[in-house]
RNA sequence: GCCCUCAUCGUCUAGUGGCCUAGGACGCCGCCCUUUCAAGGCGGUAGCACGGGUUCGAAUCCCGUUGGGGGUACCA
């Protein structure tokens, strides 16, 4: 037998942080069987299987590092339609199922609490099919449902709590539950991998693969992924959309690292390892069973030390998208002719160290393309105290003198003009920084100055002077 | 309400009855390095939810309590 996985993602316009650790999980279960790994995006409605989302999910799937060609599909729930009727009309022909024609309102009236659940009212009226009327799987009175689940052990469920359900709206069209499970079964699906939530879904289902005649598929719930408030990650409060952390500047290696570390940890103390290790040694029995709390800290610490990891080359590439925008990251405040490729190559290493999300490099290396540096004003205020104007001649001096225009003689020269007036380096250099860059904090001063070169950089030491008053 | 489920530092985890005086990582704090800020190095902070058992011995097994989460739709 062929282990058959899917991911089911409903299309929704985004792709959620869950639903691409789920994504990983299904994928790596798949390879690590030498099974079959399938997408197949789920929604009864056909009218929302727009071909945008789909791209969307797709491209999501790309980024994170599940190449086309290693999954079948993407397949669509809505084209399984024939098969979801054939089965709700088996069910019915069989006495498994039964039309039902209360209302939601009917039913709460006679139970008196919204939460019961259908009372089976119908259950014995012999109702056939016809207008407003829905069809519910009749649910066995006895016995229990076992669910045999690769992280939770077998949680098991009294069928006589299990209530009535309903499988087909009264227009005829497959609910979610019988449809997941007819394509399951018509997919050959042998093994579901999907978050807790749907844990309490899962005997219903299970009934349905019994009622339909073949064996249940082997379960897999992994627990949720949750916020500070430990609440399921919602796309409503929280930021979930991995489209989102992907043009903030993650990497997709420090993502996927990070995602699967939820819930689970490698062997030895460590928790930053190469995506092979996380595929060789990953077990889906190994996994907590506690909610994880997705934080953002951590994932921008595991950013970072990908960053770091790079090569010059490979971090200058994956800063491209940063420097010159695309359609969904904004085009950086620059005019994109000033920019240049061997001015940013010179500094690129320097705020490699720096930064932890590929975003932040437009704020280091900014003053190299901006005609004038930004002018940011908490940082005017802290530098350019009184002695500042003095210090900015001074620089502008012994800069101006300087023959070779490189990073060690331009920091000889300030030495001096700090040693002169019985000042340390770090004092001199604020006003020089902020004047050159805009900023109090930024890449090493010297280096920067030198290739941002003599003339700008003499230009916005005089520009700078004439603003300052003391 | 009912059903399901979970419980180790603030967070993610290691731990499967003695290697635990509970290990690692993120965060936080301190020191070193240092032209700012990072990075790096060193050190520190902090945890087995509670109560009963079982056992020579329990973070690990059992029961209960408390607390959290999920589900309870003619949504998926």
């Amino acid at each position: 037998m062929t282990v058959r996985v899917r991911f089911a993602p409903s299309p929704t316009g985004m792709f959620h942080v869950g639903g691409a650790r789920s994504a990983l999980q299904n994928w790596i279960f798949a390879k690590q069987h030498d099974g079959v790994f399938v997408l197949r995006i789920e929604d009864t409605d056909a009218a929302r299987n727009r071909p945008e989302w789909t791209e969307g999910i797709i491209s999501a799937l790309d980024w994170i590092g599940i190449e086309r060609g290693s999954y079948e599909g993407p397949y669509f729930q809505s084209s399984y339609a024939d098969e979801h009727a054939a089965a709700a009309t088996r069910l019915y022909a069989e006495g498994r199922a039964y039309y039902c024609d209360c209302t939601r309102e009917d039913v709460i009236a006679r139970t008196g609490n919204k939460h019961t659940g259908y009372d089976g009212f119908c259950r014995d009226r012999g109702l056939g099919p016809g207008e407003g009327r829905a069809l519910r799987f009749r649910t066995p009175d006895e016995g229990e449902t076992v669910v045999v689940d690769l992280v939770r052990g077998e949680p098991t469920f009294e069928n006589k709590l299990i209530e009535d359900f309903v499988i087909a709206r009264s227009d005829g069209s497959a609910v979610f539950l019988l449809a997941n499970v007819v394509d399951d079964m018509t997919m050959g699906i042998t093994h579901v991998i999907r978050a807790e939530e749907h844990l309490p879904n899962t005997p219903k289902q299970q009934l349905l693969w019994e009622a339909l005649g073949e064996k249940p598929p082997v379960w897999a719930h992994v627990p949720v992924i949750v916020n500070e408030k430990r609440q399921k990650l919602s796309k409503r409060r929280d930021k979930v959309a991995l489209e989102a952390y992907r043009d903030e500047g993650y990497l997709a290696a420090a993502m996927r690292n990070y995602l699967m570390l939820l819930g689970w940890a490698p062997s030895g103390d460590r928790e930053i390892v190469p995506w092979s290790v996380i595929e060789e040694e990953y077990r889906i029995e190994d996994v907590n069973h506690a909610p994880a709390f997705f934080d953002i800290k951590k994932l921008r610490a595991f950013n970072g030390d990908y960053i770091r990891a790079l090569s010059a080359e490979d971090f200058a590439a994956v800063c491209a998208p940063w420097l010159a925008g695309t359609d969904t990251i904004p085009p950086p405040p620059w005019d994109p002719e000033a920019f240049d490729p061997a001015a940013f190559a010179a500094v690129a290493p320097l705020a490699q160290t720096r930064i932890s999300v590929l975003s932040e490099i437009v704020e280091y290396v900014d003053f190299l393309f901006l005609d004038e540096p930004v002018k940011d004003d908490s940082s005017w205020m802290k530098a350019m105290k009184e002695g500042a104007g003095e210090i900015l001649d001074a620089a502008a001096t012994a800069f101006a003198a300087l023959d070779e225009w490189a990073a060690g003689p331009l920091r000889i020269a300030l030495e001096e003009v700090g040693l002169e007036r019985g000042l340390k380096l770090g004092k001199v250099q604020a006003p020089v920084r902020v004047a050159v860059t805009g900023r109090s904090v930024g890449l090493p001063l010297f280096e920067s100055i030198e290739v941002l070169g003599r003339e700008r950089t003499l230009a916005r030491l005089a520009a700078a002077r004439a603003q300052v008053t003391v």
